[in-house]
DNA sequence: AATAAAATTTAGGCAAATCTAAAAATTAAT
DNA sequence: ATTAATTTTTAGATTTGCCTAAATTTTATT
């Protein structure tokens, strides 16, 4: 059983490996979790014992299949209770994240498969941001970034990379 | 701010003392919690510091007005989870008291007040237990023990006390 | 290739929450 | 009122997660 912080670690893992491929450096999940180094050593090396990333010293890591797995799980439910604070109780996009943020730690895999069909199987959650089904596996949803949109031709923002509340808050959600 | 395991304390303290009133004794907080004498009285100290009981060495403990407050909220938040798990998500009600212990400890007061309206402003919990307002205040539902009603008295059975897993399932739940 | 800079790890400490074993205080029983 | 039993607290450890400062290793620059 991972603890509530070694589940943070893993989705920051996972997160950076999508921009970044390849190994991580120490400081940059140091970053992204708003901690030191220092710790991130000490951290890293106790998810490898775990098994959950491979790991070389002052070389980087990188997520196992079996922390890949949990990333990806915390990563589902993190977005499937951003969907549900938004659509069934009514939170405004930009303050949905924090609270998700508590809420993809709680244990309960039954739970996650209910809320994923009260919420009907959805495939996006408020920033546009895709929604892993139970297998782990990614819908493709055939978007392209909008700096990359030709001039002149339409196109349908549906995301944001975004999910500070200070950035969501300065736009509105228009569906 | 409070720990989970500070809020597990107020909420074990503050149901304790709805039965045996008065003072509550260092061995039924460490039974409840399934924990030792030695660490319930470590804690103690720590929550009386924090002004949330009234701590007298070796005489017991009782909550604070903050201490209740803290510890009606947490109640609260339990059983509009537990409503939330067997009414939007269909959860049998034998299911939802463990998952309700992780969730009620989600920091978040707009939260529970949105889950509040959710469900409209409910009353009562799937076993039965009174939903305090948002003011903490209970509600009065006028019901007594079952061993108290009259021979040949038609009765409606509201609620049960015992929220384990193996009790309720041995009985199921009608409305 | 040697040195400087940057990144990373180790060392030593601290706070929270837990435990076991020992000491102290209270309560119950002669 | 002593003594015995029970309850409670303290002492000393352990684990997790975090920090700062120092040491080490890698990477970049002359
Ligand atoms: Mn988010
Ligand atoms: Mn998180
Ligand atoms: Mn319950
Ligand atoms: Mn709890």
């Amino acid at each position: 059983m991972l603890t509530y912080t070694e589940e943070n670690y893993l989705k920051a893992i996972f997160q950076l490996q999508e921009d970044e491929k390849g190994k991580i450096s120490t400081n940059s999940i140091a970053e992204r979790l708003s901690t030191t180094p220092a710790t991130v050593s000490d951290m890293l090396q106790k998810l490898a014992a775990k098994k959950m990333v491979n790991y070389l010293k002052y070389y980087g890591v990188s997520l196992t299949a079996g922390g890949k797995k949990k990333a990806i799980n915390v990563v589902r439910k993190h977005r499937l209770w951003e969907l549900f604070l938004y659509e069934k109780l009514e939170f405004n996009w930009d303050e949905v994240h924090e609270i998700a943020e508590q809420l993809e730690h709680i244990q309960s895999e039954t739970l996650v498969q209910k809320l994923y069909d009260f919420l009907g199987k959805p495939k996006t959650d408020p920033h546009g941001d895709p929604i892993p089904d139970e297998e782990g596996v990614f819908p493709d949803l055939n978007t392209i970034p909008l700096a990359v949109v030709a001039v002149r031709k339409d196109a349908i923002v549906i995301g944001v990379s975004d999910h500070r509340p200070d950035f969501c808050n300065t736009y509105k959600r228009l569906v």
